[in-house]
DNA sequence: CAGTTCTCACCTAGGTGTAAAATT
DNA sequence: AATTTTACACCTAGGTGAGAACTG
């Protein structure tokens, strides 16, 4: 047993493939700051779990990172005839058929000891495992408390869209900021903005 | 939520497969009982887990079975480029390529409520979440009290044998008795010897 | 009455931040 | 002094059989 959880978890939805299609879908997470290339970048080989139910698919994967630095999740999609063998370990592919989608907003640091108060707070009342922590004392309001007691926050879903699977030939490459860029707090092991 | 875990567990090994070939595993149970059949075998359907640790797999199944009634566990082990589509719903293909095993000291007989005491004792003293209706009345020696605590007892593990992967081919068809008979207790749901 | 369903106390298993202790 | 490790109380989440309640 060793490391912790990432909390919020990263969620995301996929539209627009090609039924008649297969993908595979990969995640990792990458260094953010240049400047540290000098302690190699993680590796991103870990114990993979997938669950199947109904529609949706969770990915539970254990990766090694680096305390005190800065890291970028992905979420590749990999057609499944872009020939190229898939391994842990080895870097994703890139070329046709590969679509490579990251989030500027779910960059996050690594601590091993909250650096903000406000991370604590945040973590306290979001995460479930947390409760005991709960200020309990300031009281709510009714309604706040029914919600307090029954709503299961869950992080926001990122979507990642297909125009197109066609026109996935031409738009290879590098990271696809798809979305916002509002700087974040989504932080795994304990956590904070630096 | 509905149904309860199997316990003891399922555990199998397989050797003497083709390191350069890839093969699919899946499991299912079937009805012993033939003079039963007007009752419609039930549906092997379910959410599949998977746990890749290691050179392991876990694999949780979720299966609907009816109570008081006789069944018997397979695994089959289906090379991968027998082309028939691989689903769950659908019966696990034959013929070539496909071999299954299933072991007679593995049937069971599903209830809801245990039948024999002795049953009731095997599955208390087995089963970890079942410790706290454990006898700690009768004294047990300085050795076995120190097995209760720290063994955790885990089914005997049945290994399914290819003596060559390329006899394969020839040896399809149904369930390949390779063990021995000993008439036995492994049973899923609340269950017991009928 | 035989069999099933439901609730419950009692467990296992493991995810929280905290605070003290250890490390660098 | 800054950071990491460890033990801990307090949670979530869920698997036990017992026994009461329910069903046909």
């Amino acid at each position: 047993k060793a490391g912790r959880r990432m909390f919020p978890a990263m969620r995301v939805k996929i539209a627009g493939l090609d039924p008649h299609q297969q993908y595979y879908i990969a995640m990792d997470i990458v260094p953010v700051d240049n400047k540290r290339y000098r302690c190699p970048p993680p590796p991103t080989a870990g114990n993979v779990s997938l669950s199947f139910i109904s529609l949706y698919l969770y990915i539970y994967l254990q990766i090694i990172l680096h305390s005190m630095h800065k890291y970028q999740p992905r979420v590749h999609i990999i057609r499944k005839d872009s020939s190229s063998e898939l391994s842990a370990n080895k870097p994703v592919p890139s070329g046709e058929g590969v679509k490579t989608f990251s989030f500027s907003e779910t960059v996050f640091t690594t601590v091993t000891a909250y650096q903000n108060q406000q991370i604590t707070r945040l973590k306290i009342d979001r995460n479930p495992f947390a409760k005991g922590f709960r200020d309990s004392g300031r009281n709510r309001t009714g309604l706040e408390a029914i919600m307090e007691t029954y709503a299961f926050w869950r992080p926001p879903v990122r979507t990642l869209t297909f125009e197109d699977f066609t026109n996935m030939q031409k738009q290879q490459g590098g990271s696809t900021g798809t979305s916002p860029t509002t700087s974040s707090t989504g932080t795994p092991s304990p956590s904070g903005a630096a």
